[in-house]
DNA sequence: ATTCGTGCAAATAGTTTGCAGCAGA
DNA sequence: TCTGCTGCAAACTATTTGCACGAAT
């Protein structure tokens, strides 16, 4: 969830993105943009257009994609039928996690704690010493029943 | 990875939850649990097909389904273009977190430090005492480039 | 005898793409 | 003007399913 005031500073560094991706600022990012972030949590594409009935389906999804690699929007696949969007964590500042509701398929964000993330990036730079492995994100999901399906 | 000499008592504890489940233990579903067995990392259902060539597409995809069911087998959802299948961690007795190459596509366990796991469940009561969310289950996937890649 | 798993082929559905028109730079 | 975004419809592909046969109980 992002203030409105906080909405055209966002629009400028989501611009920014675009730009430095080779991508154009267009209304219909904008919409998308503004869409994802009013609702605060991953939406999927139905909720997309839901809310914004004048776009047309694929371009949501061509959009995205361009969104996507211009590091703007996240995808979160889940085993859900439809994959769901949400803003990149370093333009809302806010570092979350994600639970899932293995029930109805919601996903809710919770933020995450200063304990939990110290004791990722432990794990993570024992993981690289072990196996080479180069982390550039993590992820944590807790999957299980949201207060609605309980 | 699963040791040749754990591995009927692996079918043992397979073929009774299938039973549980109200299934039967079948030669394609030994199959199937050979090869994840074998692989000790989370296959797509291609590599399996490899492994296993006279096996129809359709009875692995309907398999994997019933033996997730009786929770014989978890299933992984990337990105990438194939969903991913690995044995239930508490049939392996291994809990592991993934390592997930973002180039090629890979997923390779990893195992889960006890620092971690405290902090995680330190999280998840955390979770449930402010937003009433049960949790049943939690995956931490790292995200990056493996060795190959790099 | 009957139930249920299997293989083949066809169907389903989320997502991607070709193309013609149009808008912004 | 020229590049490239948009909308529509068609294509694509991982996954699911209908059906007939064979195996197990």
């Amino acid at each position: 969830m992002v203030a409105p005031a906080e909405v055209s500073s966002l629009h400028d560094a989501v611009s920014t993105r675009l730009h430095h991706a080779g991508q154009r600022r267009t209304p219909t990012r904008d919409a998308v943009v503004d869409v994802l972030a009013a609702a605060g949590r991953p939406l999927t594409i139905p909720e997309i257009l839901e809310a914004h009935t004048d776009l047309a389906q694929s371009s949501v999804y061509r959009n995205l994609v361009i969104l996507e690699q211009a590091g703007v929007v996240h995808r979160i696949v889940t085993n859900a039928e439809f994959a769901r969007f949400e803003l990149a964590e370093d333009l809302t500042g806010d570092h979350h996690h994600h639970l899932i509701c293995s029930s109805c398929g919601v996903v809710a964000d919770a933020p995450a704690s200063d304990g939990i993330e110290r004791a990722v990036h432990r794990a993570i730079d024992e993981v690289e010493r072990a196996t080479g492995f180069r982390t550039t994100a993590h992820r944590i999901d807790l999957v299980g029943l949201c207060r609605n399906c309980a």
